[in-house]
RNA sequence: GGGAGCUUAGCUCAGCUGGUUCAGAGCACCUGCCUUACAAGCAGGGGGUCAUAGGUUCGAAUCCUAUAGCUCCCA
């Protein structure tokens, strides 16, 4: 069977991936076995793929594929969220394209469109993460509006109003102009803007002359200021407290008030207070009782209450009050100023703190005891500096606004009667029927009830995910939800620690009294070579499915991991993703060489192949306990190249070369087989990272039945092995590296053999295991053990034992004396540290005995390779 | 303004509770090789006063304090 020379990923990628399916190992069912489960974090159904889902995603698939090959019952469980704003936006903006004004149609008719975008558009990153080797069970997909999420979100909902925890209040929140809908705190994005700071001065009541000045960024808000506030420490204005002034331009009188909130040093050390627009201006105003004047339309512009401007958008309202303002000889001055203004994560509109009636969600009581579980490590955070940031978040939580002001997402199930009570239940009819027992209303018909307009948050529906997908809400004593909950692991992105992992972890303790999941690996966000995110409109993002095409799934996903520990950025370079298909490239050749060996099956094991197979082995059970022990540890990056330098280095670079028959000569069958064995163990060890090249390799080392396949074997296990002769061979390693160095200086050709004498030294009794190794890797004709050194010969030593390799042309003494002269005196000045600390007293009598003992083991080593240096150098004098 | 974290080779990072030959890896770099698996390769090699300044200790990249720079979170 001929194998191409190169590696091309394109076919062999498709074609498992298909078989993978066809056979349905991705499929879990509840059994006996241990399971292992992950949840996706879910991605927007208004997504396409990019490269943080890449990154996110080829994680869980390794920590997946590896559990799967461990022998547990392993479920990835895909899915997507619907992005009640993103979603609504899209759907919005597609309606216009085709002349509908969303205003114009019902909210049913509007649902019908948002459903046929979802069902054409919604699915695609599912697609794309098939291309990258996903192992979801995609007979499991779930989707957040999902007739059984839906209902779970709802009957939550339901659950927490009777418990008292979801109220209905008036608070400030930020307000999406653009969107018409409020915004929780997380979904708003600070941003330092370059703006002006205006000094306005407000005439005193009943005085001609005297005047108060402010400093603010936002002038048109002062047709809604309801008092002037100082701090009642500052002299300067004590006199005016209790008066009155005039706000300009409308001349409606307010009070002068003192609160300890006012900074003396900021602006002229006089607040206006706007409780109505600015979140701590409500708290002053509500400390001392103040009217609130909301000035602003839901669209941002000005309504009647600001009394001029009138219809005049927020900005032009502000571009335009300054000349009216100064006319009237309200400016004082204005000043460039660099302030922090919060933006909607979804339309970037600046927001506007606005007064409104939401639902809220009570936080004190749910956030105690998600704190406690990550605090006491019953959730573990991988890395674990984030429990830092998570307490402070938790420390100082704020009650959750959930409704949003659209038609895209479940409907708040309140009920509004006619006496404007409000009834909470599932359907109108169960609305109708409460409202009936609950209040004296015979006349009530059940179109008197009318249901809330808005919507719940998003991340309501997200924060159930690892319930909800089994049903566990609906259904809580399910034997999936019994058996999968809690979930393993989850991965996801530091960004969302709060939006969502914090959520979930309440929502698990208050549903199923038990955390959602045992791990969070938090990845760090993957940026540009310049350090920037990547973002589509800059312009940075590779396409994930180009990089594909280019590189081949396994390439990419190598890429991705090579330099991404957790929690930290990833700055992408396409040449990752070049080394992870040069690391393709490199097995698929090492199989080529060993599948093109012809076998003798009369043929004895040579003695360089029988240490070669010992010492292989002995380094592939070494460095299966250092795999386990990364991934233990969740340093899936120190994994992968841990088992790269094994198939690399040590399989390919020094075992393939040690066992290799001579040209066209055959290879004995124990070697043979043995090799094979380790090929197969190394495929099996790479592949949760290349799932693809090592299925196929896989495939074509033996025979395969139909319906086997490398993802559904047995992952090798960590057992005991041989300390010895890796630590012989480390020495004899070095040794070859040495006549390969001595032959590179010396100008000698591989071809040409050489002789290579071995000077015993002292108590070092040389060891024999390798020599025919090191015979056949240095073309070396002889291995002689001597006593004297020979005439005429470059040498060097390892560790105190000296080599030679005499040579034909005269060697250059003087450089030679040179060189061990340099050696001599570095060792010297060694020993001599070793010595200095030997002899202070204090560090034998303070440091522990094996530490002395290995400072003391120093020392003789030190002693012995002087004396060894010296007799060379006067050997060669 | 409050809080957290980071600063180790050109780049990206390891380095656990301080103690094995003046700090490791991958990539990049330099030198020599088209050696019949692989030039997407082979062999060899150079490169760091562990941000700065103090301190604790017999001993500090590792602990403490201060300073500087960077990042993130919150207001």
């Amino acid at each position: 069977m001929e194998i191409p020379s190169k590696y091309n990923p394109a076919e062999i990628e498709g074609k498992w991936y298909g078989y993978w399916m066809k056979n349905g190992f991705f499929r879990s069912v509840p059994d006996n076995r241990e399971p292992y489960c992950i949840v996706i974090p879910p991605p927007n159904v208004t997504g396409v793929l990019h490269m943080g889902h890449m990154l996110n995603n080829t994680i869980q698939d390794v920590l997946v594929r590896r559990a799967r090959m461990l022998g547990k019952n392993t479920l990835w469980l895909p899915g997507t969220d619907h992005a009640s704003i993103a979603t609504e936006a899209k759907v919005v903006a597609k309606l216009k394209e085709q002349g509908i004004d969303k205003s114009r149609i019902s909210r049913e008719a509007f649902l019908e469109h948002a459903w046929e975008w979802k069902e054409k558009h919604g699915g695609i990153i599912l697609e794309q993460l098939k291309k990258l080797g996903a192992s979801c069970d995609w007979e499991r997909t779930r989707f957040t509006m999902d007739k059984a999420l839906y209902e779970s979100v709802i009957d939550v909902f339901i659950d927490l109003y009777k418990k008292g925890l979801i109220y209905r209040g008036v608070r400030m929140v930020n307000w999406d102009p653009k969107a018409l809908t409020a915004l929780s705190d997380e979904e708003v994005i600070y941003k330092e803007v370059k703006s002006k700071l205006y000094y306005l001065r407000y005439k005193v009541e009943g005085s001609d002359s005297d005047w108060v000045t402010i400093a603010t960024t936002r002038p048109e808000t002062i047709l809604g200021d309801t008092a002037v506030c100082v701090n009642p420490a500052d002299k300067r204005y004590k006199k005016l407290v209790g008066k009155r002034v005039l706000v300009p331009l409308i001349n409606r009188s307010i009070p002068i008030i003192e609160d300890d909130y006012v900074d003396m040093e900021f602006g002229t050390g006089c607040l206006k207070i706007t409780p109505a627009h600015d979140i701590n201006d409500y708290e002053i105003g509500i400390r001392h009782k103040l009217d609130s004047i909301d000035i602003f339309n839901d669209n941002g512009t000005l309504n009647e209450k600001g009394e001029i401007l009138i219809g005049t958008d927020r900005f032009k309202a502000r571009d335009q009050i300054i000349p009216m303002l100064e006319k009237a000889g309200n400016v004082v001055r204005i000043e460039d100023y660099v302030n922090k203004v919060g933006f909607s994560e979804r339309t970037d509109e600046v927001i506007e703190p606005k007064l409104s009636l939401q639902w809220f969600l009570r936080m004190d009581q749910m956030a105690k005891p998600a704190l406690e579980v990550v605090m006491t490590n019953t959730i573990k955070f991988h890395p674990a500096k984030f429990k830092n940031t998570y307490r402070h978040w938790m420390e100082n939580v704020r009650d959750w606004c959930i409704s949003r002001q659209l038609w895209w997402g479940q409907r708040i199930p309140a009920y509004y009667l006619p006496n404007r009570e409000i009834v909470v239940a599932k359907s109108l009819e169960e609305a109708y029927r409460i409202a009936k027992e609950k209040y004296d209303l015979p006349n009530l018909k059940p179109e008197d009830l009318h249901q809330d307009e808005d919507v719940l948050d998003t991340w309501f529906s997200s924060w159930l995910w690892p319930i909800s997908v089994f049903d566990g809400i609906r259904y809580p004593d399910n034997e999936e939800i019994k058996y999968y909950y809690p979930t393993n692991d989850l991965v996801t992105a530091p960004e969302i620690l709060f939006f969502w992992v914090a959520r979930m972890i309440m929502a698990g303790l208050e549903y199923r009294n038990d955390i959602p999941f045992k791990n969070v690996y938090l990845t760090g966000i993957v940026r540009d070579k310049l350090g920037r995110k990547m973002s589509k409109s800059l312009g940075n993002s590779p396409d994930p499915i180009e990089l594909m095409n280019r590189f081949g799934a396994d390439g990419v996903r190598v890429g991705m991991l090579l330099t991404s520990p957790a929690g930290n950025d990833l700055p992408f370079d396409e040449m990752l993703c070049e080394q992870g298909r040069n690391f393709s490239n490199k097995v698929w050749n090492a199989l080529r060489l060993v599948k093109g060996w012809t076998v003798d099956e009369s043929l004895e094991q040579c003695e360089y192949c029988n240490a070669s197979v010992k010492w292989f082995e002995a380094k592939m059970k070494a460095t299966i306990h250092e795999i386990n022990k990364l991934y233990n540890g969740y340093k899936i990056s120190d994994a992968l190249m841990a088992v790269y330098k094994l198939v690399w280095d040590d399989f390919c670079s020094w075992y393939l070369e040690m066992v290799k028959p001579p040209y066209q000569k055959p290879i004995d069958k124990f070697t043979y087989e043995k090799t094979v064995g380790f090929f197969e163990a190394l495929m099996k060890l790479i592949h949760p990272f290349m799932p693809f090249i090592s299925e196929e390799i896989w495939q074509r080392l033996n025979e395969r039945q139909e319906g086997e396949s490398i993802m559904v074997s047995k992952m090798p296990e960590a057992v005991k092995y041989d300390k010895a002769i890796l630590a012989a061979f480390e020495v004899e390693g070095q040794v070859i590296s040495e006549v390969r160095s001595l032959r590179q200086s010396k100008n000698i050709p591989n071809k040409e053999t050489i002789e290579l004498h071995v000077k015993k030294n002292y108590a070092e009794e040389p060891d024999h295991t390798f020599d025919s190794v090191i015979k056949k890797l240095c073309n070396i004709s002889e291995i002689k053990y001597v006593d004297e050194k020979p005439a005429g010969a470059a040498s060097f030593r390892v560790k105190s034992t000296e080599f030679y390799v005499p040579l034909e042309s005269s060697v250059d003494v003087a450089s030679e004396i040179k060189k061990l002269e340099e050696e001599l005196n570095y060792t010297r000045g060694f020993l001599k540290s070793v010595e200095k600390k030997l002899t202070n007293e204090r560090f034998v009598n303070n440091a522990p005995a094996d530490v002395v003992e290995k400072e003391r083991n120093k020392q003789a080593d030190a002693e012995a390779r002087i004396k060894v240096i010296e007799e060379q150098i006067a050997a060669l004098k």
